[in-house]
DNA sequence: TACTATATGCTCAATTAGAGCATAATAGTT
DNA sequence: AACTATTATGCTCTAATTGAGCATATAGTA
């Protein structure tokens, strides 16, 4: 038989994520269902810069370090004509341009544990995937890895591994067959809520080992600020007091002779971010349990 | 102006790892100057199947699971045929297969921290770096943070910025250019040792939270065995007794009731990796640092 | 002034990590 | 058989780190 080599086309996809009012957001398009992309060109010298165009077209946006994610490669598209679809993440701290910001929970609601609703939810999407398990050992036990339940414990990062497990059961669909129920969240074109939950899964992972929040946040911000960034990228609280004891000790923040000001209480010192202390940043621990609450 | 979607070739690189004495070791092609690799072909239903073909077709070795690692978009080639080359990683045990086997530590020397030989090879980069760094302080910081200099702690996973900053300060070579230097070690065809380098980090981070290692020791081992294949992939020595608190605290193992026979000394009792109880695997801590000695 | 709300300092117990000593079990040697 | 070399395994001790919560400080507001 003889073999031919495969030409293809690329095709460059965004994630671009920021805080505002103590939520994650995304930039989407076309009221949230579907992320900037688009085509490689001849024009584009590289695939950064192809990306670098194509939101800025479509959102007016100019990115500043991205990061690369996943590169799929559409296995259902014809053989003439393939499409490698290559995903790339960033961050802003100027969420404010106007376009189409989105909060991350709306397509993951299950993924908030700050809130209360969210364990309304993560109960109902309980009971439904032991339906769909039924008394099959290995699904019993993806289940129970993935959403933390009988005796194991809830892993932030394992977004991807969440939604695929929710997509195989058939509790999330997306677009042209949405059930709009309380668990499906905001679908999306294609596959590009997956790769929204790729981007979830990574800068959740990376912010436990690198400096990546101080991206996320004004030059200078309290304590408190810094750590509602992190409660509202990991979807968990934290212990207020062991919170700021973590950051002192690894001295990655320095003090400045401002305060806030507005605000009820005491007002909070102003910090930077010590960009020089960053080498070994951990700021993973001092979880408070407060998810079970309710 | 007029926009043309680019057209281009995907190409797939595969990086085999085994261990073999205490060795990590490579599957490579040419007499270890590049990695298996092959151009996606219409006949290929995904980009996976198209790298098991190429590898299978070019050593004869069967992969098991894949990761992918990155897509480099080579922006030096010409403008109406480029080239998009994803890279993936995988592991085996049975790295008896014939083929050329090449140890991690050929490529890069400096990485090796277990033997001696490492320290000076790293005391004559770090002449060399200051030399290039001269008092440019931004420079100095890199070398710094990358080769745990000047008080900064060496981070295993930094394989690929290592790689990178000697590549920069022109201490590295690739095939044409080699300098035979004890420093530069073994060069290859193209990008394919900074592919190498990749794989390095990914794999070094990834046996630090996930069962990663037991895939690469066999069925039945010693304790000092997986010891000795977590030293040889991390490059560092480790503390043997708090290396096997460590593992047994976590229940990652389960007693055989069997011993290894035919060594000195006491025989060591076998384990066998212990699945269920994997979901939160850190292997990360019980350093010795024998590595001061010299 | 009293009250409320938040920031910040500090303590205490439990757990984990780093280092090293002591004993156990084998093969080979005298 | 006793001794030696060598590796495995058990155990201790101290220093850090983490989890949790109490106490005090400093603002605005009723």
């Amino acid at each position: 038989m003889d073999h031919h080599v495969a030409t293809c086309r690329a095709e460059l996809v965004a994630v671009l994520t920021t805080l505002r009012n103590g939520m994650p957001e995304v930039l989407t398009l076309q009221d949230g269902r579907c992320l900037p992309a688009g085509p490689l060109e001849t024009e584009h010298t590289s695939l950064q810069r192809g990306l670098r165009h194509w939101v800025e077209q479509q959102t007016g946006f100019r990115l500043g370090h991205v990061e690369q994610l996943y590169t799929f490669g559409d296995a259902a598209l014809a053989q003439q004509d393939r499409l490698v679809r290559i995903s790339y993440m960033a961050l802003t701290r100027d969420g404010q341009t106007q376009g189409g910001w989105q909060s991350w929970y709306n397509y993951f609601p299950w993924e908030d544990r700050r809130t209360n609703g969210c364990l309304t939810v993560l109960k109902t999407i309980e009971d439904r995937l032991k339906g769909w398990a039924g008394d099959q050992t290995e699904r019993l036990e993806r289940c129970n890895q993935a959403f933390g339940l009988n005796g194991e414990s809830w892993n932030d990062d394992a977004v991807l591994e969440r939604y695929e497990l929710l997509w195989e059961a058939g509790l999330v669909r997306e677009a042209g067959r949405e059930t709009v129920s309380q668990i499906n969240g905001q679908s999306m074109l294609g596959d590009h809520r997956r790769i929204l939950a790729t981007a979830l899964s990574r800068l959740r992972a990376k912010i436990r080992y690198t400096p990546a929040v101080f991206e996320l946040v004004p030059e200078e911000f309290t304590l408190l600020h810094l750590q509602q960034a992190m409660e509202a990228l990991s979807g968990r609280l934290m212990h207020k007091q062991n919170f700021r004891r973590l950051v002192q000790n690894q001295q990655l923040v320095e003090e400045t002779d401002r305060y806030e000001s507005g605000v009820q209480g005491r007002p909070a010192r102003l910090y930077r971010f010590h960009r020089e202390n960053s080498e070994n940043c951990y700021l993973s621990g001092a979880k408070l349990p407060l998810e079970e609450i309710s």
